[in-house]
This record gives structure tokens, sequence and C-alpha cells, in this order.
DNA sequence: TTCGATGCAAATAGTTTGCATTCTA
DNA sequence: TAGAATGCAAACTATTTGCATCGAA
């Protein structure tokens, strides 16, 4: 279906890390690639393509956009990269293990992050009622919160 | 933020209504308009913006695809209609009340739907847990199905 | 020295916008 | 008959693909 990697997150805490995962995995660690990883790891929150392209605003070189996009598919198929949607705009991407969770107010925009296990007991809920095991990390929980609802 | 209509679905039961409902808000009924409604009375399932302006494959004639997309937005505006996506694909809409919620596997694509009250413990427990009132038919659940995980 | 990866350009999908014209209320 | 809505074309955003060339293993 999806080329969604739905294993366990790789660990990959540092750059060299995540080469030694590419090469074990037959993966060459080209410097386009390495780039994209330098992008990931730099970058504090989650990341658009478009922004590792032109290297965070300009703090690492910039990169060709469609090789962006196959590298961090590549980086997703292996387990090292996850990317996921707000409710507008481009994916977002960031190195497996830094992702959160979010909640967000379709009224006033708020976003609100939360550490992944936090939903838990919802997805032990939805798990038994409906045999979906949801992973809340490529969609937002939209709805309104409490100040617009 | 988002021109959600986030109040309760309108009772529109029949294109009749849908047009009261209309003039109720001061818009005119043209017959671009009605068309898009048509469209959507017709359709069991939930379509395609591409889909109504091809008339659901010619079994209505055919519309401007731009004008499609301003009516949609309009009509749900006013909380006629409803639009929500799936994983891959365009945004699918539907009139009002007629939604589902929607599971998705992520692995094998499998596509369950599901009455909107039967995740209102679900609701309920984001709710009690995290202030914010979610609803599931914008984006699906995606996860991982019993055959999948 | 091979084949995976790159960079450029062009294509694609989905949606939005500008604007002169048409039609509803 | 005023202004809402239309239809066509063009722009736009996000992403993917084709292909000749390059470079890591």
């Amino acid at each position: 279906m999806t080329a969604t990697h739905t294993g366990p997150a790789l660990s990959a805490p540092t750059l060299d890390d995540a080469v030694g995962v590419l090469r074990a995995k037959g993966l060459r660690a080209s410097s386009a690639r390495r780039l994209v990883l330098e992008n990931l790891f730099a970058a504090e929150e989650p990341v658009s393509a478009e922004r590792i392209a032109d290297g965070l605003h300009g703090r690492l070189p910039r990169s060709d956009l469609a090789s962006v996009y196959r590298n961090l598919e590549t980086l997703e198929r292996i387990g090292l990269v996850r990317h996921f949607h707000l409710v507008h705009g481009p994916g977002l991407y960031a190195m497996a293990g830094r992702e959160r969770d979010y909640l967000v107010c379709e009224r006033c925009g708020a976003l609100r992050p939360v550490m992944p296990g936090a939903l838990d007991d919802i997805r032990d809920a939805v798990w038994s009622r409906f045999g979906l095991r949801p992973r809340f990390n490529h969609y937002p929980l939209v709805g309104l919160c409490e100040g617009c609802a």
C-alpha cells in the first residue's frame, strides 16, 4: 500500500549512526543523502522537503528538491525518518524517534504536540473496539480546543 | 483558521431542502450550484470534485471544475457539505449527515467506514485527557489492521 | 567499474485565482 | 439591474518522473 515503514523506529541518535544504518542496508551514503540527514539532525522542529532543499534557510548548503524527496522516501522506507501532515501545507519530516503526536484546533489553529506515549490509552481503545492499531503521527487529531468548543 | 463549518450539520434530506437553506442564507441557487448538490445527492459514496465536475462519469451534465470547488467550499461553509481526506488522492465530499468516520490500514489499504457515533468513547477520552474535542471525519484513523499488525 | 544516486527539467495532481461575462433575486 | 456566480485560462503548491551523468563502494 503506502511505502510507510511500520516497524520500530531505528536507533540513530547521531549522523554517524544513521550512516551506519544506511550502509548496513546496502545503501550509499552519498553527500546529498548525508546533507538531508544533517538537515534533519540540525532542525529542532519537523521540516518540509522544501526547507531541507534550501538548507534550513541557508544554514546549510542547498540541495536539489527532487533528490531531497527521493532521499526522504528512502530514509523513511528503512525507518530512519518519519513524515506526517498537519492540516495545511507540505508534509513534514523528522528523524524517527523525534516525532510527536499532534492535536490541532481546526478553528484557531492551536497546535499541541504530545509525547507519542500520551495517546496509548486511546490507541488501546481503538484497537480493542475496532481491531485497528492506530498511529496518530501521520495525521494530527483535528477538532476543537477548549477555548473554541 | 480553516473555513470548516464546525456547528451541527444542517438538515437537508432533499435537494429542495438544501436549496431552501441556500436561500435562507441569502445565497443564490444557481444552476451550477444545484448541479453540485444533485451530484452529491445522487452519489452513494463520497465523491471528489473531479468526479462531480464530470457528472459522476456522465450520469449528469458536466460542470466546470473551478466552479465545483467554489461551490463545494460555499456549501461546506454553511454546513450543508463536509469534506475529508483518505491517505492518498483528492479530497472527498458528501452531504453533511451522510458522512462516516474511516479507519484505514496503512499497509493493506483496507478501508473501514463506521457510523460517526461509534467513536464517541474515543472522542470523550481525548476530550477529558487533552481538552480537544476531536472529529475523526476530516482525516481517517491510520494504522495497522488485525491482519497486518 | 558498476549500478545506485544525482541534478536538471518537465510532468503531474489537486486546488485556487483573475477576470470578463452571465444570470439570479 | 446590481452584484453574486460562472466559465475559461492561468497560476500555484506539493510531489513525482525521465534521463543523461556522476560517484561511492
